[in-house]
DNA sequence: GGAATGAATAATCAACGAATCGTTCAATCG
DNA sequence: CGATTGAACGATTCGTTGATTATTCATTCC
């Protein structure tokens, strides 16, 4: 890590301390500057701008939820259908305590959402990685009967959509969540120990 | 239909023209009262309010909708895999379609829907209603195994939310959707012949 | 001479007063 | 005397203006 990476992380750590306590719009890069002992014009050598700032630390957090997540792939004694479980489930939990804990980085996540839309593609991608992955354990271990774990991991996501978006459940409580959750889990899983044999005809690269 | 009814339709009809072309907020209560021949205060015998008249709209629509799509529950010679499946395109092309034609009534439904979530409520549950109703005569034909279609027909709307909420597909091609939604029901169906054997523990009466 | 500053610039935001609008109701109409 | 009007009133929205902030870059520093 060079001393410029030094300070690219510095800028990181300060700014992630000010957007999860006053929120995205209520920091300057005055306030950075300060944070970081040098001037504004000085933050731009390091970041193209304020909206790059805030995306790298909404990748991070995309990025090691993603790990965590991929940690359910190698749990012993787990079947696949469990491993999915998992998967959602935490997921829900992860993202429902990120709201109440950190709601201000929340906000900013979805600033960079609408900003950016290539940022939530990549991290809707880094998760189905996992689930692709899952659904092609269940076809190894016989539990699945899956023709395209890809297209079908992109399934899962479309039919669980409503438990990734804060937005969407706000005003509902965890306990609710997790019912309805373990109610579309339960018929996706049948699907897929049932067999699924259609498959994505011309994938497009780009998700809008 | 009394002279008080006849007056309720003549303001809805105006409501709905200008709405449609204006929009909600363009729309001023000096503007229907003009049209429909009176004056602005004479508009609250008819109705509480502005949100009341744009609700009323929207109801009727709903109602349109549920009715249109509760067809297919007659419709012969179709299987209850082919009716679900009937069930969630036209939907999906009849919301698309709304789009395209009448943007405005559709931001207006998004209104009443933020400021009444009743409103959205009751129009869920009219669809929930037919859902239901294919799920059990899957049940009678042998076709599906499931223990409580009421909860189920609840997960089918949770899992297929995304194809509902325009603003949750706006950037994206109709055949998209279709493809999409085509790999959602397919792993549907394929658990609801399998067999769903769980139900709503205590259910809810009131979603939020 | 590359790194950094901090003021200038352009863009955006917030406050404020004016204008508009949803709703109410005293006065008038029929 | 019930139905209706249309102006008043309080609430909300809008346009303008000053303030603030993101970004740039001429100048200075090391």
């Amino acid at each position: 890590m060079t001393s410029q990476d030094d300070t690219r992380q510095k800028i990181i750590n300060a700014a992630k301390e000010r957007f999860a306590h006053y929120g995205y719009g209520k920091t300057t890069m005055a306030d950075l500057a300060d944070d970081t002992q040098m001037s504004p014009g000085n933050l731009y050598r390091y970041f193209p701008g304020k909206l790059d700032i805030a995306e790298e630390i909404a990748r991070e957090a995309s990025i090691r939820t993603a790990e965590q997540l991929s940690r359910i792939l190698t749990r012993p004694g787990r079947s696949a259908s469990e491993r999915l479980h998992d998967f959602l489930f935490e997921d829900l939990r992860e993202t429902f305590q990120t709201l109440e804990r950190d709601p201000k980085l929340v906000e900013m996540a979805q600033i960079i959402t609408a900003e950016r839309p290539h940022f939530h593609n990549e991290g809707q991608k880094r998760e189905r990685e996992v689930l692709r992955r899952i659904v092609e354990y269940g076809n190894v271990s016989g539990e699945f009967s899956v023709a395209d774990p890809e297209f079908v991991a992109e399934m899962i996501q479309s039919a669980t959509l409503k438990f990734s978006y804060p937005q969407l459940f706000t005003r509902l409580p965890l306990a609710r969540l997790e019912r309805e959750l373990e109610g579309v889990f339960q018929i996706l899983v049948a699907g897929l120990k049932a067999g699924v044999s259609i498959s994505e005809p011309h994938r497009d690269v780009v998700e809008a």
